[in-house]
DNA sequence: ACAAAAGTGTTGTCTTTACACCCATGG
DNA sequence: CCATGGGTGTAAAGACAACACTTTTGT
């Protein structure tokens, strides 16, 4: 949705062909340079940042919509998806919204009972990626975006800091349960690499031995011939994943303590 | 909502005070018997058997939605209640609903256009009550209820096995993490009850002495000073759940195994 | 040769599991 | 006094945590 014809038209009539009264908004986080990311959007006029969103096609699956809306931001398809709440209680998800902001940040001509400014709830997602491949899309409403470290989260728009602090904790319970840290590397990755992730992600320190030791027993990777050169140091060996245990371990669920 | 006037009310102007496109579907845990069952309805019409259901109103917190709706239905207030899932994926939940067979089923004008058949979303929650506090009541929709074994669960209408097995697993498998089985029960019981509970709910064989230890060990139950009467038997002591060391583990997440 | 990072085993401690007999109660 | 269920401890096995030196690489 990029130029203003097609915006006036979803204003317009954009209740025809999406569910109104609730949003898919995704936290898509990323890793790069140790550090977790999660990926933002400028939105246009409201000079501030805050996660990408959506909405449902009427016929559409939920989950299928959550996937479509990821793919026209990040353009990736079968990624590591997952509802972890629906966000209906601050304030701000009480609210019905103001046309007249709406009117004066973006120039569109639009009614005060417009369907776009009732009260939507808000069905939180997060996606793991690999940072790498993503290629960000901004459109008509977004006039910028960026990866921001987790640490450093700046105060988002509407109730979007809530949502990130949700998703953080979600993270990081979960991957004491499932094995999910994989979907934020690349498919080949060396120990050292998987170990600092999860250094990152669970922002303490972790035994290098024991957490080798561990992944190996569980069976989730496997070393590879290869190794990667870095540099003036001794080259670690690539890994990869090992599918199968990793499914199963979905499902099971694992206790580790890395 | 019991009479017919407040229905016909209801359908008809119903969206002016309720969002649509979103329900809430709880599904109700109680502990009766020695069985883990869950609260069904009997829908007046449908000849079939379904959750509770209720809508969020415009300007009410979701969270608070939810626990009207189980107030309305058991009358207690205060319990135990969690979102799990949002549900939005199956066929059901891609239509319309038939003007046609509401009309019939309870003899109520509605146009086909009327908001309730349009495509809704249900947000599960699951609640963890005190079978023996609850006083369910039905309303104009509802003819009859009954507590079902979540072993012996009928089909049920809409998509509401799907629901109830989604629950049951998320129960299932956060007890492992969190002690909230302590909410299927009076606040005094005896370690034989909390450990056939554990057991029915997981349905495996728990060894009696280890279940026991670990409980006390994790700081979770105080042993009173009463003993309960059994009949021939030797008389169980009745212990309570230590409210400060539930909600920390609540909190941090447990790993147990039992 | 040096600096930087990778790789690799062992031991003590704690947690988990397996297992069986005596005790209390009411009829 | 008997039938039934409640209460209780110990030992072996397995998992976890702590810990440091040698190897590889590029410059």
């Amino acid at each position: 949705m990029n130029s203003e014809e097609e915006v006036a038209e979803f204003v317009k009539n954009g209740h025809r062909q999406y569910l109104p009264h609730v949003t898919i908004d995704p936290v898509i986080f990323g890793y790069h340079n140790q550090q977790l990311r999660i990926l933002l959007l400028k939105w246009k006029g409201q000079n501030g940042w805050g996660l990408p969103g959506g909405f449902i096609q009427r016929r559409e699956p939920l989950s299928q919509a959550a996937h479509r809306i990821l793919q026209e931001r990040t353009g990736l398809g079968n990624l590591f998806l997952q509802q972890f709440h629906v966000f209906g209680d601050s304030p701000y998800r009480l609210q019905e919204r103001s046309a007249h902001e709406f009117r004066e940040n973006y120039g569109i001509a639009v009614d005060d009972d417009n369907w776009l400014f009732e009260r939507t709830l808000s069905i939180g997602y997060f996606a793991l990626v690999d940072y790498s491949k993503v290629s960000v899309t901004t459109d008509f409403f977004t006039e910028d975006y960026q990866w921001q470290d987790v640490n450093d989260i700046p105060t988002l728009l509407f109730d979007h800091n809530e949502a990130v602090a949700k998703a953080l904790t979600t993270l990081r319970l979960q991957i004491y349960h499932q094995p999910i840290g994989f979907n934020l590397l690349p498919e080949k990755f060396t120990l050292p690499e998987m170990h600092t992730l999860y250094e990152t992600i669970l922002g303490k320190v972790l035994d290098q031995r024991n957490f080798a030791k561990k992944l190996v027993s569980l069976g989730l990777i496997t070393k590879l011939a290869e190794q990667r050169a870095i540099g003036p140091h001794r080259s670690p060996y690539l890994y990869q994943f090992n599918k199968e245990t990793y499914e199963e371990a979905l499902k099971q669920g694992i206790v580790h303590t890395y």
